[in-house]
DNA sequence: TTTAGGG
DNA sequence: CCCTAAA
C-alpha cells in the first residue's frame, strides 16, 4: 500500500464540505462528537504537570510517575482481512518539548518507522493534537514500534498565569529531536501530500468548528478560571452558575454562550474543589487538604497550591501561593500502559493516530487509576493527609510517586477527574467499546463560597494566553479542534462518544405546571398572543424564576396539544376543560391574526378583550389536528 | 437575547 | 425540558 495514497485519503477525509449535510439533529450529533473529541483532547493535554519550584534547578527535584509496564512496542497483527491490531504498550509523557510554536505542546507520536512532521502551524492544528505523521518507506502500515507519545509539561515558577512557553531550558533540550525528526524528510512527494493535507485542513472551517475553537480558546480557560474563582480579570465578578440560571433575564451573554458552562450547571450545593476548601487552604494546614474532590487534584495547601483540574471540558493546571510552605512537586513524566487498538487496514495513518490519541485520551480522562506511593509504599487511605503519609513541606518529594493503572472503577487516590466512579475501560476492547465515557461531573463553583484570597492562577494547556485578555482573539490560539472525528475517523473508530446525560448538564428537575400557572399562562397568551414569550414571562411569571420564557412557550405548546387530544389521552394533573378551551380559542385567534397581519402584531390591544376571540368559534378554524 | 421548532 | 438555528 502506498503511503501517498493513504495520505490522500486523509485529505479526503478532511474535506469537510464534502460531508453530506445531514438533518439538523444529525448534524448536531456529529458536532457533539467533535466536541467530545475536543474534550478528550483537552483532557489529554491536561495531564500536564507543574512544579512550583522557582529555581531553574527545580526539575532535578522532580519526582517521576511511573507506570507498570514499559514495553515499547506496538505489535500489529492482521485481524481477519482488514483489521489491524495495534498494541501500544506504553506511552510516556515527557516533561518537555520544543519551544517552537504550538507544536511544542503537541503530543508527538514517535515511531521507528513513522516520522513526526512539524511545520503545521498553530492555525492549522493548534495545541494538543497529534501532529501529522509521515511514514517512511519502511512503513508497509506490519510492525511499527511506537516508542513514545509525548506530552510536554508546563513548568512555571512564579505563580503567574503563564503559558507552557514559559518552559525554557528543559524544553530546548528536546527541541532538537523533534525538529530534526520532522524536518529531515526529503521525500518531496510526501511533503507535497503533507502540505496538501494541511491545506485541506486549513480550509476545514465551519461555524461549528470556529465555535468549538472558540470555546477552547483562552476565553474558555479564563472562564474555567472564573469558575474556580481564581481569575482576576476585568470581569472578576464570579457568579454562581445557579444564580445565572435563575435570573432568567439577568445573566450576561458571555456566560450563556459558554457551551462549556452548560456542562457545569448544577445545583448550588455543589462546589468546586478550591471553593469548598478555601479555608483549609489558607489556613496552611496540610491536614485540611481535601481528600476527595470533584474535578481536580488539589495538592498542598499552604504557601503553594497545585491544582490539577481535569475533566472532559479540559484541563486546567493552576497554582497559587499562600502564606506558608507547601509541598512542591513536579511530575516529569508518566507512562500509561498497554492499549489495545483495532483499526481497519484501510485506515489512514491519520486516523490511526487519532485512534491512538483517543484511546489515550479516554484512558486519561477517566479510565485510569492513580495510586500514590510514598517511600515506596502505596498509600491506600485516601483520607490521609500528605503530612500523615510522611510528606512534609519543603521536601523534594523524591520519595513520592504515583502509579497509574488503566481501567476499573477508580480507586483514585488522587482524583484526576472526578469523584464519581470512573467508567471502567477495558483496554483490550477499546475500539469496540460502547460504554459511555467516564462520568465526569464537573460542578460549578459557587461564587459565594470562593475564597478570593486564594488567588489561584491557571495555567492552561495553551500557549501565550494572557490573563487580562478579554478579546477572544485567542481563537487562533485555541486548542484547535482535532479533525479527528470527521466521518472517516468515526467510521474507523467506533468509540462511543455519546455522552451520558450527567456528563453534559444536569437536567432541570421537572416541575409540572400547576393549574394556577396554566391559568396565568393562558391569560397572558390571550392578551399578548403567541410569539411574545418574553412578555408573557414578564407579565405572568416574572417572579417565577424557574419558568423561563422558553418553558412558557413549551408549556403553551403542550397545552395546545393537550387541548386537541381526547381527555383519555391526557396525562398528568388534569387541566380544567375550561382552560383548555381558552387555549384553543386563543391559539386559533392568534394563529388567524398572525396570518392576517403577517407578524405585524405589535403590542396592540390584548385579545382578551377582543370581541372576535371571545365570540367567534375560532377554535375549529385555528386548530389543525 | 428571543423566537420557533424539533428532539 | 433540552437544544439550537435564525432572527
Amino acid at each position: 500500500m502506498v503511503f501517498k495514497r493513504k495520505l490522500d485519503c486523509v485529505s479526503v477525509g478532511f474535506d469537510y464540505p464534502n460531508i453530506p449535510k445531514a438533518p439538523r439533529s444529525c448534524r448536531r450529533k456529529v458536532i457533539n462528537k467533535r466536541t467530545d473529541a475536543m474534550d478528550l483532547l483537552a483532557s489529554l493535554a491536561g495531564k500536564l504537570l507543574e512544579e512550583c519550584e522557582s529555581s531553574s534547578s527545580a526539575s532535578s527535584n522532580a519526582f517521576e510517575v511511573n507506570m507498570n509496564t514499559h514495553r515499547k512496542e506496538i505489535k500489529q497483527e492482521d485481524d481477519d482481512h482488514d483489521k489491524k491490531t495495534c498494541v501500544v504498550n506504553s506511552f510516556s509523557f515527557p516533561d518537555d518539548d520544543d519551544d517552537d510554536g504550538v507544536l511544542e505542546r503537541t503530543p508527538v507520536c514517535e515511531t521507528k518507522n513513522v516520522k513526526c512532521e512539524e511545520g503545521v502551524t498553530e492555525e492549522e492544528t493548534g495545541g494538543g493534537r497529534f501532529e501529522q505523521v509521515e511514514a517512511t518507506g519502511g512503513f508497509v502500515t506490519d510492525t511499527c514500534k511506537l516508542e513514545e507519545a509525548t506530552v510536554p509539561r508546563t513548568v512555571c515558577g512564579d505563580g503567574e498565569l503563564k503559558s507552557p512557553s514559559c518552559v525554557d531550558g528543559s524544553l530546548a533540550r528536546r527541541q532538537g529531536n523533534h525538529t530534526k525528526l520532522g524536518r529531515d524528510d526529503d521525500d518531496d512527494e510526501k511533503l507535497y501530500s503533507y502540505h496538501k493535507f494541511s491545506n485541506k485542513f486549513k480550509s476545514y472551517r465551519s461555524p461549528t468548528i470556529r465555535r468549538i475553537r472558540k470555546s477552547l480558546s483562552s476565553q474558555y480557560w479564563k472562564q474555567m478560571a472564573k469558575d474556580l474563582g481564581h481569575y482576576r480579570g476585568a470581569d472578576a465578578g464570579v457568579k454562581s452558575v445557579y444564580r445565572k440560571r435563575k435570573s432568567c433575564y439577568g445573566y450576561n451573554a458571555a456566560w450563556q454562550r459558554e457551551t462549556i458552562y452548560k456542562r457545569r450547571r448544577s445545583s448550588p450545593e455543589r462546589s468546586s474543589v478550591v471553593t469548598s476548601d478555601g479555608g483549609g487552604i489558607s489556613s496552611g494546614s496540610v491536614s485540611k487538604l481535601p481528600e476527595k474532590r470533584d474535578s481536580g487534584w488539589l495538592f498542598c495547601n499552604s504557601s503553594s497550591v497545585i491544582f490539577i483540574f481535569s475533566c472532559l471540558n479540559g484541563p486546567l493546571i493552576s497554582k497559587g501561593f499562600f502564606s506558608c510552605c507547601a509541598v512542591k512537586l513536579s511530575i516529569k513524566s508518566f507512562r500509561i500502559p498497554e492499549l489495545f487498538i483495532e483499526v481497519p487496514e484501510t485506515a489512514t495513518v491519520g486516523s490511526l493516530k487519532r485512534t491512538v490519541m483517543e484511546a489515550v485520551s479516554v484512558l486519561l480522562s477517566g479510565g485510569i487509576r492513580v495510586g500514590v506511593v510514598v517511600h515506596g509504599k502505596k498509600v491506600r487511605d485516601d483520607k490521609k493527609t500528605l503530612s500523615q503519609t510522611g510528606i512534609s513541606c519543603g521536601e523534594n518529594l523524591t520519595n513520592l510517586g504515583f502509579t497509574l493503572e488503566p481501567g476499573g472503577p477508580s480507586k483514585v487516590h488522587v482524583p484526576l477527574c472526578s469523584q464519581d466512579p470512573l467508567v471502567p475501560i477495558d483496554p483490550t476492547n477499546l475500539s469496540e467499546r460502547s460504554a459511555a465515557p467516564p462520568t465526569l461531573d464537573t460542578k460549578p463553583p459557587q461564587a459565594d463560597d470562593v475564597d478570593n484570597n486564594n488567588h489561584l492562577e491557571l495555567v492552561p494547556y495553551q500557549k501565550e494566553i494572557t490573563v487580562g485578555e478579554e478579546e477572544p482573539s485567542s481563537d487562533t490560539r485555541a486548542i484547535v479542534p482535532l479533525p479527528a472525528l470527521e466521518v472517516e475517523a468515526l467510521a474507523v473508530v467506533p468509540l462511543s462518544q455519546k455522552p451520558k446525560r450527567t456528563e453534559l448538564a444536569q437536567r432541570r428537575t421537572r416541575r409540572p405546571f400547576s393549574v394556577t400557572e396554566v391559568e396565568a399562562l393562558v391569560q397572558a397568551v390571550e392578551e399578548l398572543g403567541t410569539g411574545r414569550w418574553r412578555d408573557v414571562k414578564l407579565r405572568a411569571f416574572e417572579s417565577a424564576d424557574h419558568r423561563t420564557y422558553v418553558d412558557l412557550k413549551d408549556k403553551w405548546k403542550t397545552l395546545v396539544h393537550t387541548a386537541s387530544i381526547s381527555p383519555q389521552q391526557r396525562r398528568g394533573e388534569p387541566v380544567p376543560q375550561e382552560l383548555l378551551d381558552r387555549v384553543l380559542r386563543a391559539y386559533g385567534y392568534w394563529s388567524q391574526r398572525q396570518g392576517k397581519h403577517q407578524g405585524k402584531g405589535g403590542g396592540g390591544g390584548g385579545a382578551h378583550k377582543d370581541a372576535d376571540m371571545n365570540r367567534g368559534r375560532v377554535v375549529e378554524s385555528g386548530v389543525s389536528v
